[in-house]
DNA sequence: TTTTGAGTTGTTCGA
DNA sequence: GTCGAACAACTCAAA
C-alpha cells in the first residue's frame, strides 16, 4: 500500500530508467509518479559558448530517456529555468507529497538542493534525496580513527574490503500500470528552444543515452582483459570511453563495478581501480571543499607562476612546439575528450614547464571537457600540480619528449591531430626541432610549418624545482 | 604511543 | 639498450 499519494522524481546526473535509486523507491512508495528534468539557466549561463557538446549530450540523452517513460505510460516534464525555483512551482502545480532525487555531492549541488528542501518544507513537501551516483559515500569509508583518506590506496583497499554484492545490486524500476503520470503536455525542447546549437557530437561520433552507454559497455567488456596493456597509448582504443556515460549517469556505477567484479584479471582489477579513484576524489572535494580554487596541500599555496599569456593560448590551441602535448589539446578542442594519458601529459607542461597555474588549466578543462567532473578534474590538476594528495614534485616532471616515446611511438596518434607533422619521419616526430634542414626542406619547416618548442623543457624543468623548494621551505 | 612500511601513472644518471 | 638506484624527505595509515 502506498505511503505517498503523488511523488515528483527530478532526475538530474542520472538519465536512465533502470537501476535508478530515487525512482526506484519513488515507484516503491507512491501511487502516481512524476518525472522531471531542469534545464538549469545559472549552469547553462556559466558554460562559455553556445555550442556545448554536454548540453546536447545530454538532451540527446533525455530524449530518449523520455521515449523509455513514455513506452511505461509516463513521460518526462522538461522545464527551462532556475532549479530552484521550477522545482518548488512544479511540486506545487502538481500538488506532490514529496520531491525524490539521487544525491549529488558537490558543493554547489548540495547548496542548492538545501535550499530547494527548506522551500519545499515550507509548502509540507518532503525532498528526499539517495545514494545512487557511487557505491560508498564519503562518510563509508573511513579510517580505523573516523576520519577521511587523504591517499589512495588504503583508501582502495578499505574500498575494495568493504564491498560486497549487496551493494551492488540493481534498485529495480518496476512501474505498475498507470503509476508514471503522463506529462501535461508532451511538447519536448529543442536545443534551441534552450538557446544552443548543434555541435560536432553525432560526427565525433559519441553514442548518448542508456543505449550509447549499453553498446559501448559491449564493447569494452570484448576488450576489458588488455585494459591495463593498452590504457596508456592514446593511439589504441584501450579505454572504454564511458566517463561521459558515468558524468550523466546514463549508466550505473553498480553496473559497471559489477561487470568489472565479474571477471578477474589485471585488466578488470586496474579499471575497477579507476572507478574507485572516482569515489576517491568525490570524497576527497567533500572533505576537503577548499580543494576548489585552492592547493590541497597548504605549503603549495605560494608557488610563483609566470601566467604568460602567450604561452597559455599556445596550450590552448595546441601550438607549443611539443607534438603529443599539441595533440592531446587539438584532440580536446575538436571531441571535447582527451585520452587520460595526455591529461597528465599537458597539465603537467602547463604548470611545470610553461609555469602557468593550474587552476588555469583546471578552468579549460572545465569548460571543455565532455565528461568533466569537478572532483575528478581537480584531483587530476592537483596531482599534475603536485599541490595534491601524494605530491612529489620531484618525481613528477613529465618529460614531454619522452613521454611521447614512450606512449606514442610511432606518432600515430600525433600524426591523427598535428596535420603539419604528416610528413615527419617517426624518429624525428617526438622531437621535430632536432631534424636537419635538409630534412626540415623535406616535409616540416618548424617555425613556419609547425612550431618551434615555446620553451626549452631543460631550462624549465630547473625553475620548477627550485620553486617548488622554496615554496616548501616558506611554509 | 611509537614504529614501520608505503606512497597511480617519472626521470635521470651511471654501471 | 637495459637496469637499478637516487631523487628528498614527509605524511599517512595501520600494526
Amino acid at each position: 500500500m502506498p505511503e505517498i499519494d503523488r511523488a515528483l522524481v527530478w532526475f538530474r546526473r542520472d538519465l536512465r530508467m533502470g537501476d535508478h535509486a530515487a525512482l526506484s523507491q519513488a515507484l516503491s512508495r507512491a501511487r502516481r509518479v512524476h518525472c522531471v528534468f531542469v534545464f538549469d539557466t545559472e549552469l547553462l549561463a556559466a558554460l562559455p559558448s553556445r555550442a556545448d557538446r554536454r548540453v546536447e549530450f545530454i538532451w540527446h540523452s533525455l530524449a530518449e530517456l523520455n521515449r523509455s517513460l513514455r513506452e511505461s505510460g509516463g513521460g518526462m516534464i522538461v522545464r527551462h529555468g532556475r532549479a530552484s525555483d521550477e522545482i518548488p512551482r512544479l511540486a506545487l502545480e502538481l500538488g506532490v507529497n514529496a520531491v525524490f532525487a539521487n544525491r549529488d555531492y558537490e558543493p554547489a549541488a548540495c547548496e542548492r538542493d538545501d535550499a530547494i528542501a527548506a522551500t519545499l518544507s515550507l509548502a509540507g513537501i518532503r525532498f528526499q534525496c539517495f545514494k545512487d551516483q557511487v557505491v560508498f559515500e564519503c562518510d563509508e569509508i573511513l579510517t580505523r580513527e573516523g576520519k577521511p583518506y587523504s591517499v589512495f590506496t588504503p583508501y582502495k583497499n578499505a574500498w575494495l574490503k568493504k564491498l560486497e554484492p549487496a551493494h551492488l545490486a540493481p534498485h529495480p524500476v518496476r512501474a505498475a500500470k498507470g503509476a508514471l503520470a503522463r506529462p501535461p503536455s508532451d511538447s519536448f525542447p529543442t536545443l534551441g528552444d534552450l538557446g544552443f546549437e548543434r555541435t560536432n557530437l553525432l560526427e565525433l561520433p559519441v553514442p548518448t543515452g542508456m543505449s550509447g552507454a549499453e553498446r559501448l559497455l559491449a564493447d569494452f567488456l570484448s576488450r576489458i582483459d588488455a585494459y591495463h596493456e593498452r590504457r596508456d597509448f592514446p593511439a589504441l582504443k584501450g579505454p572504454s570511453y564511458l566517463s561521459v556515460h558515468l558524468r550523466f549517469g546514463t549508466v550505473s556505477i553498480r553496473r559497471l563495478v559489477g561487470e568489472a567484479r565479474a571477471r578477474s584479471g589485471p585488466g578488470p582489477e586496474t579499471w575497477l581501480s579507476e572507478l574507485v579513484w572516482r569515489e576517491f576524489y568525490f570524497q576527497i572535494l567533500h572533505h576537503h571543499p577548499r580543494v576548489v580554487g585552492h592547493a590541497f596541500r597548504p605549503e603549495y599555496e605560494t608557488l610563483e607562476f609566470d601566467n604568460d599569456p602567450a604561452k597559455f593560448a599556445a596550450w590552448c590551441e595546441g601550438r607549443t612546439g611539443y607534438p603529443l602535448v599539441d595533440a592531446g589539446m587539438r584532440q580536446l578542442n575538436r571531441t571535447g575528450y582527451m585520452h587520460n594519458r595526455l591529461r597528465m601529459l599537458t597539465a603537467s607542461f602547463l604548470v611545470k614547464d610553461l609555469h602557468v597555474d593550474w587552476r588555469r588549466g583546471e578552468r579549460y578543462f572545465a569548460e571543455r571537457l565532455i565528461d568533466f567532473d569537478l572532483a575528478a578534474n581537480n584531483g587530476g590538476w592537483q596531482w599534475a600540480a603536485s599541490t595534491g594528495c601524494d605530491a612529489q614534485p620531484y618525481f613528477r616532471i613529465f618529460n614531454p619528449v619522452t613521454q611521447s616515446e614512450k606512449f606514442d611511438a610511432h606518432g600515430d596518434f600525433i600524426r591523427r591531430y598535428v596535420p603539419e607533422l604528416t610528413q615527419v619521419p617517426p624518429q624525428h616526430i617526438h622531437a621535430p626541432w632536432r631534424m636537419s634542414a635538409l630534412q626540415q626542406a623535406a616535409g616540416c619547416m618548424i617555425g613556419r610549418d609547425y612550431p618551434a618548442p615555446v620553451v626549452d623543457h631543460e631550462a624549465a624543468r630547473e625553475i620548477t624545482l627550485q620553486r617548488y623548494a622554496r615554496a616548501k621551505a616558506a611554509r
